[in-house]
DNA sequence: GTCTATAACATGATAGAC
DNA sequence: GTCTATCATGTTATAGAC
């Protein structure tokens, strides 16, 4: 409370630093010293904000999980209830990418190493993430109602998969705006690449 | 050539059992004593077939690209060039998922544990990536010639995305056929969720 | 082609001083 | 809250017998 900037205490420049590393080497191929040395500090001292590894890797994800809940809230609560389908999904397929790209790597860590983590530490996650899963699940019921939601779950999936796959090759500082990239994926997804 | 019974050489088996549980583990987390206790040997022998870890995990990537890249020519060939744009989507959706389904962990490989991969393995394995990436994007201005290039490259992306990020929640001996997932993916690509 | 034995090093984790 | 020092173990890789 004393100051105006930002004290990044011990613990968020560890989390920092191992969100980082964990996006680019995975979880195995990321080591402490690597990430105390990042962080600015020595291997041990780590221990003294997380009990392991794995429950370091735990504290990330399930940061990063909350940023994409926050985002996909917000959107919510942005949206008019009278708001075209079309309009519905552009958004929250924003928000979801934004989230990737524009709130550090903890959300990409998700994307990236969630999959190869041992099982201990993936159990752990699984709530959160599937908390954020049937949001849209829900969303996909109310916007499409005539479909059975066998299908809305089929076609959710699929598009998770083209939208965390972006975390692989799309840069944010490119010619290709967030902006532009959330319409294309949106619309690809609504009325595909034949569309007028 | 004296029997019929596929008779799996030593490398081979090393081959089979490093691919596996690198899908399931990643590379760094994957350890030769594994390989070697699934291939029924010891971890010293590992090195009479391969000169070192990252040459293994070289050697089961560029296996899995193989069998990608097969899979696409042998589509394309039975084709004709008269049939429907929407078949040769289909075909070529449905010879990218049995390769990474029916082929055993190779082209999963190059799915799940390629990103996080060191530096030094990857470049090995872009060539042959980059050779199949170019057949996609040769077919899409083949199949969509009033679009421009830039434009089908991204949506090619984005059905990559989709297809690959299958790997990690698709059960091939679950209630939804292979053929099924490749018809509504191809679908979803061409039509989007709201067609007819 | 596989084994045993071992070198050389890296890793997660702990204990105690400051 | 961070340090130094260290333990116990796991890791890739090598050398030479069979």
């Amino acid at each position: 409370m004393e100051a105006m900037e930002e004290e990044v205490g011990g613990r968020r420049r560890v989390l920092d630093a191992a969100a980082e590393l964990f996006v680019r080497q995975g979880y195995s191929g990321t080591t402490l010293r690597q990430i105390a040395s990042e962080a600015g500090i020595k291997a041990g001292s780590i221990y003294h904000h997380f009990d392991s590894k794995e429950a370091l890797f735990v504290a990330v994800l399930n940061d990063g999980m909350l940023v994409m809940t926050d985002a996909f809230d917000n959107t919510a609560h942005e949206l008019a209830s009278t708001a075209a389908v079309a309009d519905h999904v552009r958004g929250h397929v924003h928000a979801h990418l934004s989230a990737v790209f524009e709130n550090g790597p903890y959300t990409t860590a998700h994307v990236t190493s969630f999959f190869g983590a041992p099982a201990e530490v993936r159990s752990q996650v699984v709530p959160l993430r599937d908390s954020y899963e049937q949001k849209w699940n829900e969303l996909f019921e109310q916007l499409f109602p005539v479909a059975n939601v066998k299908d809305l779950r089929l076609h959710r999936l699929i598009l998770f998969g083209a939208m965390n796959a972006t975390a692989e090759w799309f840069d944010p500082s490119g010619n290709l705006s967030l902006d532009q990239l959330s319409t294309t994926i949106a619309r690809q997804f609504l009325h595909g690449v034949l569309h007028d």
